[in-house]
DNA sequence: GAATCATAAC
DNA sequence: GAATCATAAC
């Protein structure tokens, strides 16, 4: 799991191969969601979508401009039997999409909130060079070192935003942060963990990374696979790559073998406290909005 | 359906047959929930589980002061397989539960806060008599003139307090309130609708009369039974007691029979606009939240 | 009634 | 992947 705050963070200028287009960076100005206890009204900015799905909150997923040319909503169910390849649409024409939906795009990558987020924060990040955006994500990543690279990159370069967007929102439930704002040349900034990775045996055809907060609590997760998707070895953090040529997972045990469903349908255990929950999904959802909440105010 | 503002209002003072308890009415200084566009922070006051399950929003279902004695939460899966009985430990110990759960009781009628509730605002009026709450309710109602007389006495109560803590809550979002409130003496306050009826075939064995505002917008709200079973007619208005002899409802057909689980599978239409949803549960959810936020700007 | 689990069809 | 529908077991 790749945490914010590695070594490998440097400053956002250094980073783009190419100039981001207009859309690309998340204007200070644009971000107008006040800071919330609960969640707060009608959000405008690119980090606005950020907790639950478009369809449980009613907030509708912008549709991109409509005009006939334009691909449809890839979170519509207009566009079947091909469900596996809703995301390039997003890979395509990144442009059409309003920053609520695109948050960033390069010639290299596209990085979209997640339709379904299964927590607090959780964006994609889309590699967009078809000749390795296929393939699986275990293959690719292990044999692509430019694709490694550019993708852990590209990363560098998202994390800030992320933590810049959890702070607005949460950092004056933050202790640690409420003490850097009162003594800021003593105490750090408050870095929150993030989840960076793959599914061992993704769904959709397109090469996605997730980019996740730890707290699981949203509600667009709403089974236990998954909750154990990221939270058991089937996720795998993009810091792992490239892995030993021993490495058990260069098998990709997927959710079609054995190996890989045993993690999905296991116990599921609190990633905070460790505490098993078995199958009682209702009860872990109930315990992870208390671990948010202690979780933010750390 | 029973409307506030029928010609049976009168006043709080001349109702109860019996003075209510200590715990029994709400007090003002106990409304600190403050009015919300989305959802408020832990409110603290008896109307404070309103919306969604206590599972849903992990505020948990105050517990009953623990003792070996005490009977178990209703709420929790500890007391199967008698869960049709769920409602009689409310029934015989209103007093040990908190406000947040029992909102009012006296020594005919127990009021409850349903702890999955399909919509805001989610009563259970319970009837207190074992010689008659556990009939089936179409019949109970229908031949039992003291329990519906004593019964539509009560809502008369409870109403005023729910009008109350809509427009505490809501009123400010409200067309017409906002109204009043500029010229309290030409625009009179707002009248919210409410629901107050039973179900064709109730699940649960003790008597229940639903006191429910028509959003049907709620976490708890999860498929089209829930939907329907407040929107067509396997919902029976309390006014409409007692029947015409000849009402074909008093064959009280249920969900076991074909012409109640016609009524639970059938279509869904919008409460509001009319609008034929089929069986598309997500995209009437995610209607219905608009349509909430329109009412309530009335 | 709620909740977990499985199954089509998209 | 999401969503609708059915089915035990409480
Ligand atoms: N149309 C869509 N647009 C954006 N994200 C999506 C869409 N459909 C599914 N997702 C997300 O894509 C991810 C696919 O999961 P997986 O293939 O297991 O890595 C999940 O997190 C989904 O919530
Ligand atoms: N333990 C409980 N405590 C309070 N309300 C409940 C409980 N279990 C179920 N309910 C509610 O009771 C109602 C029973 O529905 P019905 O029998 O169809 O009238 C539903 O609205 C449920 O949400
Ligand atoms: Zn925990
Ligand atoms: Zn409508």
């Amino acid at each position: 799991m790749l945490k914010d705050g590695d070594e490998l963070k440097h400053d956002l200028s250094l980073t783009s191969d190419a100039s981001p287009t207009e859309s690309d960076v998340i204007h200070p100005s644009e971000l107008t969601e006040p800071p919330a206890t609960s969640e707060a009204p009608l959000p405008k900015n690119a980090f606005s979508v950020l907790l639950s799905s478009s369809k449980d909150l009613s907030k509708k997923r912008p549709l991109p401009p409509s005009s006939s040319t334009d691909p449809p909503d890839p979170t519509k169910r207009t566009h079947p039997p091909n469900w596996r390849g809703c995301l390039l649409p997003y890979l395509t024409f990144p442009h059409i999409y309003p920053p609520t939906t695109v948050l960033r795009h390069t010639p290299s990558f596209v990085t979209i909130f997640d339709a379904f987020p299964k927590a607090t924060i959780h964006l994609l990040l889309l590699p967009r060079d078809p000749t390795v955006n296929t393939l699986h994500p275990i293959l690719a990543l292990n044999t692509h070192p430019s694709l490694l690279s550019s993708s852990k990159s590209e990363v560098q370069i998202l994390t800030p935003l992320v933590q810049k967007e959890l702070r607005r929102r949460f950092g004056h439930l933050s202790k640690t942060q409420i003490a850097h704002t009162s003594s800021p040349d003593t105490v750090p900034e408050r870095i929150y963990p993030l989840k960076i990775g793959i599914h061992a045996h993704p769904s959709l055809t397109h090469l996605h990374i997730h980019i996740i907060t730890p707290d699981m609590s949203s509600p667009s997760l709403k089974h236990n696979k998954h909750y154990n998707s990221f939270t058991t070895p089937f996720f795998i953090p993009l810091e792992d790559f490239p892995m030993a040529e021993d490495d058990y997972r260069r098998k990709h045990p997927g959710r079609d073998e054995e190996s890989g469903e045993v993690y999905l349908k296991g116990d599921m255990r609190c990633w905070r406290c460790g505490r098993n929950f078995g199958n009682k999904f209702k009860a872990l959802k109930e315990h992870l909005e208390k671990e948010k909440e202690e979780w933010l105010a750390e």
